[in-house]
RNA sequence: GCGGGUGUAGCUCAGUUGGUUAGAGCGCUUCCCUGUCACGGAAGAGGCCGAGGGUUCAAGUCCCUUCACUCGCGCCA
């Protein structure tokens, strides 16, 4: 017989009847009856139950075991009487009887510092610190499960299109991307160091420049950024793709049926089957996101749609001053069409009035419409000529509301968009079990920066500026568009990528009106401009978020839910006890002396 | 860096307008119990009420400071 077991916790069935058989596992339960002990085996695989009573000597040996020890039992499988047969359980017809059994971990003296077997919620602390407890807890271990057959299955989908898997370097120089690098000291070069990849971005370009034509990785990313429920501290995982001779379409279609393939496969995984939007995901400009949905990441489970109606308050028959002032400074008015709302209370509306004047808005400006008339506070403003334009443009019916935003253009758009979200909520009207794609294209190339007043990438800088260098010559620097693309998945962003730039003459332009002096793509980035120079492929790709996908199909509202081994929001690691202070000797080998801020400095001593 | 929330037994939590000895469930120890499956029952151990200061005859409770965790903002194209 094996060492450990013949079965798993998971596999015996009424079939084995009679079978002696063994099995290992974590002592999940007891069920001490005195004369007659129930003891749950627990592995990865399931649970069985085992049963021993008072006639067999090991009897109170067992008795003692306490829980989360690891065990060996050895025993006969019998079948249940009808009556206790467990039906909740897949190994429930059956059970193990012990003949011997054996302690194979050092024995559990301890207090467990969170029960196993137990769905209490446990604070962040104590389960970070004991990940390996909490990671035996059933519902983080089928997270963790889902996670790598999640993975497994969209590596298998990328290689059967064509794309193969490619390692980058994790040590490597400063990235493009925004975010501030995390720094590793050169032993062999004092003063210089190596920096964790953002994104292999530079890499997977560079393998398409080589010819490689089809590129994807499960990626390491290190941004050194502050957590949020949906976003780690440090670092992520990215499926990075790259492919060459490609239109923007190309990638969409290339990745669709990939994403669409891997939700599909998992989209039963809470027990409710989720339903998902077929490719191909719905293609949204980014300045009709904006308006209709009040930012760039739009919930399309949310039916409510923003319009904007700043025509109406222009109008000389309307005379609702407290609009007329912001429009006069070139604000906007955008309404959000709200159906079906007529017979709701006046607090419904105060409530939300209330809600935008947190968000630190004036308030949030409503007309009812009944029948032809307009109802609420402000409706006596406006006209009904002025109320028929607002009807016609928002598709307002009688029986409907409209709520208003008043602001100038930059303000108003998130407060639409969070106007939008949180008026869907109070009514209820997001569509439950539901994966909503979307592509946001036409990405503005360049943005102002609003602490310096410049011209900035909005976003990333090689991607290729639609209209190519005579756009950049001709037109203003706001109003070029990118090849740049998101993928949106219920009001999250999932995925971003473009069309990369791979014209040097192009780059160098782009960099120019970014404020970069000429020359400053190649000392920034020489290996890239180099192969710029040196035969680039037109070429573009994108990276989606691993642990995002992970989190709503496990439908988790915090990714730390979907990772083995997160950080705390502090970005410390609590079971390694990562960052700590090092020895000084390997400081001296990186050439590093500490200049540390005074409250600090004997913690790091 | 800033704002909100939380901090009471190993864990999850309750604790009234400030008022006798701070409670419950799980876990742990001892005992009873031969068909449970979150078994049941009896007893017991276990508390610097996050820390420091203050108000008060009296503080888990009120005030100030501080620390930790968490959610959000900034940040993350």
């Amino acid at each position: 017989m094996h060492a450990y077991r013949t079965h798993t916790c998971n596999q015996l069935r009424a079939e084995h009847k009679g079978q002696t058989v063994k099995i290992s596992g974590w002592v999940h339960r007891k069920r001490d009856h005195g004369g007659l002990m129930f003891l749950d085996l627990r592995d990865h695989y399931g649970l069985m139950q085992c049963v021993i009573n008072t006639d067999n000597p090991l009897f109170s040996a067992l008795e003692k075991i306490r829980l989360e020890n690891v065990i060996s039992v050895t025993g006969e499988v019998v079948a249940r009487t009808a009556e206790t047969i467990n039906k909740h359980l897949p190994t429930g017809e059956v059970e193990v009887r012990v003949k011997a059994f054996e302690l194979l971990s050092a024995p559990v003296t301890d207090m467990l510092p969170l029960q196993v077997n137990s769905d209490e919620p446990y604070g962040e602390e104590v389960r970070l610190k004991y990940r390996f407890l909490d990671l035996r807890r059933d519902v983080l271990h089928r997270n963790i499960v889902l996670r790598s057959d999640f993975v497994s299955s969209l590596r298998r989908r990328m290689t059967e299109q064509g794309f193969r898997e490619f390692q980058t370097p994790i040590l490597t120089a400063s990235s493009p991307e925004g975010a501030r690098d995390f720094l590793v000291p050169s032993r062999l070069h004092p003063g210089k160091f190596y920096a964790l990849p953002q994104a292999p971005q530079q890499f997977k370009q560079l393998l398409m420049m080589s010819g490689f034509d089809r590129y994807f990785q499960i990626a390491p990313c290190f941004r050194d950024e502050d957590a949020r429920a949906d976003r780690t501290a440090g670092e992520f995982y990215q499926l990075d793709v790259e492919m060459s001779f490609v239109t923007q379409e190309d990638v969409f279609a290339a990745m669709e049926p990939v994403i669409y393939g891997a939700f599909a496969e998992f989209a039963n995984f809470t027990g409710t089957r989720f339903k998902i939007t077929k490719p191909p995901f719905v293609r949204i400009s980014y300045d009709e996101s904006t308006l209709k949905y009040g930012n760039d990441k739009p919930d399309l489970r949310n039916p409510l749609v923003i319009t904007d109606v700043t025509s109406v308050f222009n109008r000389s028959d309307v005379e609702f001053r407290a609009f007329k002032e912001i429009l006069a400074k070139g604000g906007v008015v955008r309404a959000i069409r709200t159906p079906k709302v007529s017979d709701r209370p006046r607090s419904f509306f105060d409530k939300l009035n209330d809600w935008a004047r947190g968000e630190g808005a004036p308030g949030l400006g409503y007309v009812i419409f009944e029948g032809m008339e307009g109802k609420g506070p402000i409706a006596k403003f406006i006209p009904t000529a002025a109320l028929a334009e607002l009807q016609k443009l928002t598709g307002a019916g009688s029986g409907d509301a409209v709520f208003f935003v008043c602001d100038a253009l930059d303000k108003a758009v998130p407060l639409d968009g969070k106007a939008r979200t949180k008026i869907a909520e109070e009514l209820d009207i997001i569509e439950k079990h539901t994966f909503k794609f979307c592509w946001i294209v036409d990405f503005p190339m360049y943005e102002i920066n609003d602490k310096t007043g410049k011209v900035d990438f909005s976003h990333n800088p090689f991607s290729m500026p639609a209209g190519g260098l005579k756009a950049l010559n001709n037109d203003g620097p706001l109003k070029i568009k990118a090849y740049q693309y998101d993928c949106v998945l219920n009001g999250i962003e999932l995925a971003s990528g473009g069309i990369r730039n791979h014209v040097p003459e192009i780059m160098e332009r782009a960099f120019e009106i970014a404020g970069y002096s000429r020359g400053t793509v190649e000392t920034k980035f020489g290996g890239m401009y180099n192969a710029f120079k040196f035969g680039a492929p037109p070429h573009g790709g994108c990276a989606f978020g691993i642990d995002r996908m992970v989190m709503f199909l496990a439908d988790q509202k915090n990714v730390r839910e979907v990772i083995a081994f997160p950080m705390n929001q502090q970005a410390e690691d609590l079971l390694m006890n990562a960052p700590t202070v090092v020895e000084p000797n390997l400081l001296r080998d990186v050439h590093i002396k500490l200049d540390l801020p005074k409250a600090q400095v004997k913690a790091a001593s």
